[in-house]
DNA sequence: ATCTTCCTACGACAGTGGTAGTAGAGCCGC
DNA sequence: GCGGCTCTACTACCACTGTCGTAGGAAGAT
């Protein structure tokens, strides 16, 4: 019940994503790479967000020389699927399926895309136990 | 690019369900919806939550007797719509497939649940134009 | 007329997230 | 040994969101 769920904000978000594709980071890398996405911010902007995801547990530092490296303590998969759950949580009441109709409604696919989706859904079992 | 993207919070949402569930209500009546659904506010929370969505332009209010009635001026498909596009643009840079994917993936479903989806996957053309 | 009740208007406050500045420590080059 | 450069620590500030309180008007109950 304790089960407070992170939250991660947009920009913090984008710092973990750094740290997901490139690996462990120092500050000025993962401030390097943000530039590099677009994302302009300041030097100490980055540090607040890395100290912030640091209280907030996803993330863990070491010193290494002077400086402190960066690294995920939590999955890119699974920061994913529980923001997606909560999307669905807050539209639908938890309920998926309608979700992914909207979705597949509403986006358009290439051929590609489609066939793998059909081949997931072929796969299906109804109430697969975990 | 002025297309400032509507943000509405998890208690803003809530209100507007209300709305979109209920139809037009006055403080009053939306405050009692909220404290059936759990969310035990008090009737000013309520007011400012109303007055904030009128600003942001997805309500509207009417005076009739002694108190305004607010009704949604936008849908609850376009909200919850682009709500799915703005994760979607986060987790997978708008590629929706993948998302897809992982929540087929991870989620279960009812025989029903799984038939429809497969209803609606076999019904999809590649780029299909609107 | 007064009391009670309901409604609105307005202001307030704390928490979070995005953003940054300043101060001071450690080290490098000369 | 001194000036820079780089890094951390700490503080700050604003906007937004969730939350509410108080003040005052209007209108029915007595």
């Amino acid at each position: 019940m304790a089960r407070k769920q992170i939250e991660l904000g947009e920009a913090e978000l984008d710092v973990m994503k750094t740290l997901w594709d490139f690996g462990p980071q120092t500050v000025r890398e993962v401030l390097n790479r943000l530039h590099e996405r677009g994302r302009n911010v300041a030097y100490t902007t980055v540090m607040t967000f890395l100290t912030r995801l640091e209280q907030k547990g996803v993330v863990a530092s070491d010193k290494r020389d002077t400086a402190y490296v960066y690294r995920p303590k939590v999955s890119r998969q699974s920061v994913t699927l529980s923001r997606i759950k909560a999307l669905v949580d807050q539209l639908y009441d938890g309920a998926a399926a309608p979700m992914l109709a909207q979705l597949i409604e509403n986006q358009t696919f290439t051929a590609d895309e489609i066939s793998q989706l059909r081949r997931l859904i072929e796969d299906l079992d109804p109430k697969k136990p975990e």
